[in-house]
DNA sequence: TATGAATGAGGATTCATTCAT
DNA sequence: CATGAATGAATCCTCATTCAT
């Protein structure tokens, strides 16, 4: 990781992606199924340049170095998910019948799980370099915290006041939330992707039921 | 990864745990801290040679392969976190006064906890290695489940019958404890090793409140 | 020695001899020399590159292994000494006016002798790997017996026939012929390449009365 | 081969041996099965340790060096070879029923075909590493042709005067029998240990008439 | 005498990167 | 724009040898 600001990262990257070759397209699709396979330290340049059917002196005309490689995947990626998530997502999210927060937490799931599925492979990406690489660690977490975490903070901030949720600072709501959330996705996506207990309306289902009222039985008169 | 059985791995490392020479334990250190710093894959043995002021040879001296360094950092972290878990880890939880599931919570959390804060390297690598390299990960799950997973199942049916859990299925309950639990350990350990909100009674506290009654605001006559 | 079937490696060989740099030719070139003189197992890749003035990543660009490098210098040679022997070294001896047993020999020697002093080199290698290497002296020994074998084997049927050999079984004059023309190469061209007691046309005179009709004294009327 | 002066190295090799440890044999024993298998070159000394069940640092306190064990598995055999074959060899031959060449070739086939026999494995290791290593064979070629040499011409040229042999260069004859009995050696004992076509006394029948009288059949009336 | 831990130079091989075509 | 030959530093690993015990 030598780039060490993700903005300008990213902003760089928009205005690269501009006109991609075939050959360009062939290197990101091999790089991301390479990467999420093995890993990025395990896939040699090589390796994805016979995958993808392309010289190696291609990918380096292209991307300069192997890290930047990986930027050009990962970053499209974590466009969508980090900034304009406190935009589109939640716009979207809250455009449908949302009138309770339960109503809330099925919709942004819904909503992100079909966004992880769609990219179930970048996902893959990130969580293994996010926890391997230091760098990426360092300059993702900020991002994620303002973004995503403000405006959720905004949202449960809102339910709190119409008496839904627990009476305990919202930081600590939404780590908790983060906890569960997060590790339901990395167990999903990431360590057993092939398999699934139930269908997936029931499994969010438990999921949101378990967020909400956790694991002890109701008192039968609540 | 070539030893491809885990329990032929950890029997034959026992064997060899005799005598460890001066210069072998700092080897290990050094490669614990940097493996868990840096990854696996990113620590080269001649690092870890001059972090450890040994020459190169003497680690293949003694662990034959960088592989094997790895699993003697490893395995003897896991032979007290996966089958003796079944036994001791129940014994000494169960000793104390669990009286409800709460109480057998905190004792477990508490009891794992203080495990993991004396291996903290180590369970960093264990997180990022079982994430990152295929092979690990598929020799590790089968014996979470078998050993962890069967324990827990039987104290989940135990409560859920006194009436204590939610009815549904028993693997259900205990996949959503693993996921909050283990994405606990992970962003409490791993990810965000130095920030903590509030001192660690409490923080046990909150999760066990979470996971028993989730976020939602319990009727007031509940 | 990884590829196992020689006439596979052959074949694989051969379709990659298309095209072949400069700095290819200068390291099969380095590589012959140092092989014959050292020996393959004492002659390391960086004397190589080295010695022919190219780095050693070059070599394993082209060759991929050391391994790989012997049969790259071995193999075209073999291909022109075994499966083809059959047809164009016999077709070519035959051509010349073969009257008898003597006359045969005669032509075969002097085809051999002329292809080994062009490839004098690789010939040494040969010899020397076919005894220290078993995997190879395993892949080789088959060819030779079925291909040179085969024919030669032939060719000694008919002259039996003709009444002019000594009347035991066709495969130990073959071993007999073998033993000595196979030590005739091995000390003219690898152990004492630069000793000649004579001009090679005596030498291959002597050589062939000595296979016809030993060192005793024929009787006076004979 | 540091030692420079075979003599030299033998003398000092004969005081050594005075006392072997228990150890040393075990060590000269299983090197010299190791070098027989896989060749000096691709023998390593933990091995011979390992399989000798001797601590690596054994063998460098007897032998000093890898070489220097090289030698001292060489040169006893040697020592038998070379100088001593003029005298014992030679005298044990020709105290046996010796009236013609052919019966002294028989009695010095079987006298060394003994020999060998009995020492296969050294021999397997003199004519590999004779092959592979140019100052072990810049060594032992003078030795060779001086002692075994000038012996065998003297017996030539008896027999030539008897006029049993034919009339060339004693040299000529000299090379023309080493070439076949030295190529019958090394194929009998080192290249094909395994295959025998015939009982021994047949085979060594067969050389001696393929020495005596080539391949060529005798008119009849000879 | 015997050990085996320790060494460090050297071995084969990999890999990101450069550059002439 | 695309290629692939070439590079050489770095990687994991082997090995003969030394030395304190």
């Amino acid at each position: 990781m030598s780039k060490h600001n993700l903005l300008d990262a990213m902003i760089a990257q928009a205005k690269l992606s501009k006109k991609q070759t075939n050959k360009q397209q062939k290197i990101v699709e091999t790089a991301i199924k390479m990467f999420a396979e093995k890993g990025y330290a395990n896939t040699s340049t090589s390796e994805i340049a016979k995958a993808a059917q392309v010289a190696e002196g291609t990918i380096f005309r292209h991307y300069g170095t192997k890290d930047n490689l990986l930027l050009s995947v990962i970053l499209p990626f974590l466009k969508e998910s980090l900034p304009t998530i406190a935009e589109e997502v939640f716009t979207e999210v809250m455009s449908k019948n949302v009138v309770c927060f339960e109503d809330f937490l099925r919709a942004l799931l819904k909503n992100r799980i079909a966004f992880i599925k769609e990219n179930k492979e970048i996902f893959q990406i990130v969580i293994k370099e996010f926890l391997y690489n230091e760098n990426l660690r360092n300059e993702l977490l900020p991002y994620f915290s303002e973004t995503i975490g403000h405006r959720l903070t905004k949202v449960i901030e809102t339910y709190k006041q119409r008496g839904e949720l627990v009476d305990i600072p919202n930081n600590i709501i939404l780590r908790l939330m983060f906890t569960f959330i997060g590790g339901y996705f990395v167990s999903r996506f990431v360590l057993l992707p092939e398999i699934s207990l139930m269908d997936e309306e029931a499994e969010i289902d438990t999921a949101i039921h378990f967020i909400m009222n956790g694991i002890k039985k109701q008192s039968q008169g609540g």
